[in-house]
DNA sequence: TTTGTTGCAAACATTTTGCAGTGTA
DNA sequence: TACACTGCAAAATGTTTGCAACAAA
């Protein structure tokens, strides 16, 4: 049920991505900082910034979502971060954040929104292919599929006729 | 330059898209709502509802801005148009919309933020592949490639350094 | 000590909604 | 005529920002 996860924990420090990048590029590692970036890599939920701040909060009582905010935006310039708009349709109102900076490909549920790491190596030949066809410079490409997760489907049965009020 | 733009406009009255879809589902044609529809399935820009209040309000002044989110919202409803979040990162602060309900590839500029619709088909086996292989029910998939468009590479010259400054 | 960062609150941008009046079917 | 739809304005939502106090380097 679960074999199409790709990673709980992803091992940040390994890859450069870790509490040290920040350090490198001249910036603070401040008590908030720090933890806002080991929430965001310490899942895979994609979250939104309120979820994320919401976590930090539990060990930080005084954090402000400014605070938040900012340094989302932050990792998110340092590349350390990637920000997200959800699946088109309903559940699109919001900035999602995905710690995992490796290109990847993801499964968006048509019915909850939650977005879910795939395992499927990334093929950038075809990032080559589209280029010569299109005459188009292109750095790489993610595969954004779509469906109904496990849950929904367990939780609405098998079919479903979508009503898509927000 | 140019040969990577999928239509120009697309002719909706044929694919059972166009306003006659509305009727058939008991839904009124009414001024406002007939010329939104004509305006954004009429470009490949995948505007924001800004653009497209402007562009009706040429031809009917007295149309609000609430109307147009309100008919947008319905036509995304009813899947006669399709809502997209812009590329991640800058530029994905506003809805776009989708006229062009088919499913296809996408390219989005980095530094501007445009999106281009690509001619390159669809291959439908690879959502029954992925589907063996993660166990999800996937019903589509879409592309997303991205680098950046031939204006910006003209204008900016062969590299860039990106400061993702808002 | 310097200056980047924080909490707070106010500002901002986008989108939705309540309401009374209007126009389509 | 009925009621879906509209314009308008206010509200709601998500995100950014100015500022004085704070703290990392």
């Amino acid at each position: 049920m679960l074999l199409f996860v790709m990673r709980i924990i992803p091992n940040n420090s390994s890859n450069g991505l870790g509490p040290e990048a920040l350090r490198r590029r001249g910036l603070r590692l401040t008590g908030p900082r720090r933890l806002i970036l080991e929430v965001v890599q310490s899942t895979d939920l994609h979250p939104t910034a309120e979820w994320v701040y919401r976590k930090v909060r539990r060990r930080l009582p005084r954090v402000s979502l400014g605070t938040v905010y900012r340094n989302l935006r932050l990792l998110v310039d340092e590349g350390i971060v990637e920000e997200l708009r959800g699946s088109p349709g309903r559940h699109a109102g919001k900035a999602r954040f995905d710690g995992n900076a490796s290109v990847h490909h993801h499964f968006t549920c048509s019915d909850c929104g939650r977005i879910h790491d795939l395992t499927a190596p990334v093929d950038p030949s075809l990032d080559r292919r589209m280029a010569v066809r299109t005459g188009l410079s292109i750095s790489h490409h993610r595969i954004e599929f779509y469906g109904r997760c496990p849950a929904c489907q367990a939780r609405q049965g098998p079919r479903r006729r979508a009503r898509n009020r927000r």
